[in-house]
DNA sequence: TCCATAGTTCGATCTCAACCGAACCATGCA
DNA sequence: TGCATGGTTCGGTTGAGATCGAACTATGGA
């Protein structure tokens, strides 16, 4: 009985741990260079360059070539939502890489998913802006209320643009088992943090630090 | 960087064709023996054997014995959901298996997805109910509302339990995508359909197929 | 007690893919 | 033009795991 997509493809090529190590990376939503991903990967750059011609070929990424450098970034925000689902499903089963250290506790608390907010403060966010009335669920449809458009556009939030990914949209957090706000807005939004200084990315990892100053003015800006 | 957790060993284990097609068998929300799933897999009873301890051991499934015989069934609603999300990545990046020939267009109509309908009908179902105000989401968390109560109720579906799995829970559609309803609340509108007469599941494939009339039945008790 | 059936374990085989050394192409810079 | 750097291609090696034949264990029934 075949029905239904052929999952295993897709599957095995996360399932390698050189490729899904890569992946994870491009999880921060930057394009990274082919050497780079070797590093991560912790393989040699001929391997490297294998792994990334066939996850280009499964769609899972995509190339930008620029110069004597080629830049990957993921092909779409579904594979980051299929790569989310399986952090998440990876912890609940114990397949756990994470030991509880402080750098761990760093991103519990505040960290890039991709190109948006997550951890404890994306989470509070997203509940915040429910709370508020900024945003609602119609028929499956993530939405920004009439308020939620005043709101954005006070606070300077570019919420129009041609694209047409998804303005808002759930996306699940391995750290927290609760949504978050992805989408264009998500994006835009954390953006936003970095451009009034309230947070920046910790070189390296995933992490967004925020100021003391920075957390306190956040909140008070989307009232959570 | 090796943030998070494993997510390769889980996509490992989904990554072989055989393994998949377990899986995706077990999707139809059936116990199935080990005999049953090494047809489905078209493996000989041995190599089944290995892979069913692999999958356990990875606790993507539980077993169960049973006389002279181990049924197998996913081990978890997460599990599922992983599947589908994998599903939905695989038909939108080609992958795709299905020849749209008549038994493919039954399943988009009406098909079971683990425990709850899914497809046209179970897109219509979730849509509906969301517009009739039976289930609303508030804080990411998708609920009954009192009317919904009441409706349930009048139809005779048990939506008390002492299970500490959730009542309501979104599932995202394959074919449609589009979330439809999931938890147990799907669960038991499903057994209410069939108890009803309105459907019954089409053997051997995960299809679901309406009678002229319980169509009808079906849209008019739940008001869609 | 004997047999049939369901499933597992063991052992051997074999294929596929991950890996790297070496050579090769392309771009940027001096 | 020459050289350094980033990436890819090719070839050969290696190891993991998918596979199955054969033997073994457990349950149910005659």
């Amino acid at each position: 009985m075949k029905d239904g997509p052929d999952i295993s493809r897709v599957a095995a090529l996360i399932g390698d741990p050189g490729r899904a190590n890569m992946l994870a990376a491009l999880m921060s939503g930057k394009a990274l260079t082919a050497g780079e991903l070797a590093a991560e990967a912790g393989v040699s750059s001929q391997t490297a360059s294998a792994h990334l011609q066939g996850l280009e070929a499964g769609k899972l990424i995509v190339r930008t070539k620029q110069g004597r450098h080629h830049y990957f970034k993921l092909a779409s925000d579904d594979v980051a939502g299929v790569l989310e689902a399986l952090m998440g499903l990876a912890a609940k089963t114990g397949q756990l890489r994470t030991r509880t250290g402080p750098r761990d506790a760093e991103l519990r608390l505040a960290r890039v998913c991709y190109n948006h907010l997550a951890g404890d403060m994306g989470v509070a966010l997203f509940d915040g802006m429910m709370a508020r009335g900024f945003l609602h669920v119609k028929a499956d449809e993530l939405a920004l209320t009439a308020a939620g458009y005043k709101k954005m556009a006070a606070l300077g939030i570019e919420v129009e643009g041609k694209s047409r990914a998804p303005l808002c949209r759930e996306c699940l957090d391995w750290s927290e088992r609760r949504s978050h706000l992805a989408g264009r807005l998500g994006r835009s939004i954390l953006e936003h943090v970095y451009a009034q200084g309230w947070a920046k990315r910790v070189e390296g990892t995933r992490a967004v630090r925020f100021t003391g100053l920075g957390g306190a003015a956040f909140r008070k800006a989307f009232e959570f």
